[in-house]
RNA sequence: CGCGGGGUAGAGCAGUUUGGUAGCUCGUCGGGCUCAUAACCCGGAGGUCAUGUGGUUCAAAUCCCAUCCCCGCAACCA
């Protein structure tokens, strides 16, 4: 019987569409799968949807449906996503299936009646109006970073977690388990930050909002989404406190977990410590995985970089996309995406050097012999060095994957397709060809050939499998299993060639450029205004008038803000803005600005501010609007 | 001095563990070839390896020290 092995993905947040960042989890995974299947595992594939949260009832409300309805129609859009993307994965779980529910109603009640969690009151910073908590670091300028409102101090009655009983066993475990966190200078951060300093316990439930999981003891509290969410790996395989099913004998514990690095916490502390309070076994290993940037920034909405996978298949295809993003990330560093990278590694990779390989040798074996591959009889030196680079290229890509450096296993694998490249300028099979004498030369260059691409196929297979089954047919080849690519010569003579179809067509640059252009731009113009749109009495609501700025100085303690008085006609207020880093107190003093002069007043680092100074900013740069000579108190709009 | 990672050719990266001629991909320049998708193969140019003409050493990108810059984490953020 075959070796087990579980691999799952983190569960996506279905609060939207996933972009192509959140997208290379469930490829990345998918790859390691398929290579662990191709290596003769019996493998198990995990990836869902975590559907719980206050951001989802948010959402929901303001779409006026029910959260259910929402996730309902998100989750199926991320389906499509991963079934798009070609992931062969053995069960999509939702946190909102019943079996889940249930679950982790029970093992919250497990943990609370064997004394881990216990009830108390979460005291932090809130914000009202958007109705949730911060910590004293993500605050802004002292005030909540999604409104810019004051927080408060505020008491809500929680469950809490006691993570402190567990950590001597957890810091064992990764002492013992060198390999369990990865990569490497994450776990680090992991016993520094948080092992070492002592844990706090974690808040577990929730009262603030109600799109959970309920407490079954307390229906005031829904379970907050840590203890529904991470208990989606051993649910899914139908565990429960009381049964334990039998997918869960076979495949728990997961041999990996596959996440991004920002939830690395919750998966190599709160993980572990709760699995210890089950009295279950621990996870192997967890990788936390780096973040696909576009350009140099994180993808986001409002930064308008946002990249969808269904839109890139649809220029590019699948595989190519999979290639894409599996050779451009390094193990621990962010890679990045462009259109202009994935052209290029489309045309030079894919086109040129694989592609073109294929429909080169397969051409020529039409040619030369009718299409039929014929026994190697003549072997010469140079065969030798091909050989040797086929058993470099597959020991490399075994070890490289099995380390989970996926982008290093790829390189072995094009090295092969570039050796054959090379071996085909060596022996000139055109030249060979000429010569009847040679003829027996000539079809061992070519079965060399067809080879070589064989057990390159074999080896990419986990990363294209597309591609790889089509040139397996092109090519006839019998022999796909990883077996077949350890020694040299598994192909079979004899076999007959099929057309020799492109398999990635050259992209040109120029023209594909302009039309994404002009797409995106046909898009800008249709969606802006669409999507949000204030009528003129909203707009109305704002008091904005020209200032005159009388006094200015910088608020002590810190560099970004300057408190000054403005004159706006009938009184004069004093207003608190970021706009230190670009405007010195003195040369902003005597400039005509426009003033928001109806804003709710807030302290900003404890000095009152009455307004709001309007400004173009970016990260880098601020530009006050100015009023020209306007006089104060003039009404802008 | 909170913890950790990084600064290597125009761009993106490897090399640092175990010091010993600075390497890969893209781009660029020149050559070769014609089987193939204007593809493929070969060669050249281009680097004070962040800084300190710092320390150790026969020898430092690599080990040690100091400084500067970037990035991640810093506890509930799903």
């Amino acid at each position: 019987m075959s070796e087990k092995f579980y691999i799952t993905t983190a569960i996506a947040y279905a609060s939207r569409k996933p972009h192509i960042g959140n997208t290379y989890e469930i490829v990345l995974t998918d790859a390691i799968a398929r290579y662990k299947k191709q290596r003769g595992y019996d493998v198990y594939f995990l990836t869902g949807t975590d559907e719980h949260g206050q951001k989802i009832q948010q959402i929901a409300e303001e779409q006026g449906i029910t959260p259910q309805k929402y996730v309902d129609k998100v989750a199926g859009e991320i389906r499509d996503i991963w079934d798009l993307m070609g992931s062969d994965y053995n069960k999509f779980i939702r946190t909102t299936d019943d079996y889940h529910v249930e679950a982790v109603q029970k093992i919250f009640k497990k943990f609370y009646d064997q004394g881990d969690i216990y009830k108390s009151e979460y005291e932090g910073l809130y914000c009202v109006p958007c109705e949730s908590f911060f910590t004293e670091t993500q605050l802004v300028d002292g005030c909540c970073p999604d409104c810019g409102r004051k927080v408060e101090k505020t008491k809500e009655e929680a469950y809490f977690f006691k993570m402190s009983k567990y950590q001597d066993k957890l810091m064992k475990y990764i002492e013992e388990n060198p390999d369990f966190i990865q990569p490497e200078s994450r776990k680090k951060e992991m016993i520094n930050n948080f092992l070492k300093p002592g844990l706090q316990d974690l808040c577990v439930s929730r009262t603030s909002f109600t799109w959970g999981i309920p407490v079954t003891f307390d229906d005031k509290h829904v379970i907050y989404v840590w203890i529904d969410a991470l208990s989606n790996y051993i649910t899914a395989l139908g565990y429960s406190p009381d049964q334990k099913g039998e997918l869960y004998n076979k495949y728990w514990p997961a041999d990996i977990h596959v996440i991004g690095k920002d939830i690395l916490r919750f998966h190599t502390i709160y993980w572990p410590i709760m699995l210890m309070a089950l009295g279950e076994p621990l996870p192997k290993k967890v990788f936390g995985h780096p973040w696909l940037l576009s350009g140099t920034d994180k993808m986001s909405k409002s930064r308008g970089n946002v990249l969808y996978a269904d839109e890139l298949v649809k220029r590019f295809g699948v595989d190519a996309i999979r290639y894409y993003l599996l050779c451009e990330m390094p193990y621990a560093q962010d890679g990045t995406i462009s259109y202009e990278n994935i052209i290029t590694r489309y045309n030079t990779d894919l086109a040129n050097i694989w592609g073109n390989l294929v429909s080169r040798t397969v051409a020529m074996v039409n040619k030369y012999f009718g299409g039929t591959l014929e026994e190697p009889t003549d072997a010469d030196g140079l065969d030798g060095e091909l050989k040797a680079a086929a058993k470099d290229a597959v020991r490399g890509f075994e070890r490289n994957m099995d380390g989970l450096r996926i982008a290093d296993a790829i390189d072995c694998a094009m090295s092969l397709a570039k050796r054959s490249n090379k071996y085909i300028d060596e022996t000139m099979p055109w030249v060979l060809a000429k010569d009847e004498a040679k003829r027996g030369r000539l079809a061992t260059v070519l079965y060399n050939l067809v080879e070589s691409i064989r057990i390159t196929a074999v080896m990419l297979s986990s990363v294209m499998p597309g591609t790889s089954k089509s040139i397996f047919e092109q090519i006839s080849a019998t022999e796909t299993g990883w077996d077949s690519i350890l020694e040299f010569g598994k192909t079979q003579a004899g076999s007959k060639m099929g057309e020799a179809a492109p398999l990635f067509g050259r992209i040109d640059e120029k023209k594909m450029m302009e039309e994404i252009e002009a797409e995106l731009d046909a898009k800008e113009d249709k969606k802006v205004p669409e999507e949000n749109l204030v009528s003129i009495d909203d707009f109305a609501k704002l008091d904005i008038r020209a200032g005159k700025v009388l006094e200015s100085k910088y608020v002590e303690g810190s560099d970004k803000l300057l408190v000054s008085k403005i004159d706006v006609g009938e009184k004069v207020l004093q207003v608190v803005s970021g706009i230190a880093k670009s405007y010195k107190p003195e040369e902003f003093v005597g400039k005509t600005v426009a003033v928001i002069c109806n804003l709710k007043p807030v302290k900003l680092r404890g000095v009152l501010s009455e307004g709001m100074i309007l400004a173009a900013s970016d990260k880098k740069t601020i530009n006050v609007l100015e009023a020209g000579d306007a006089a104060p108190g003039t009404k802008i709009s």
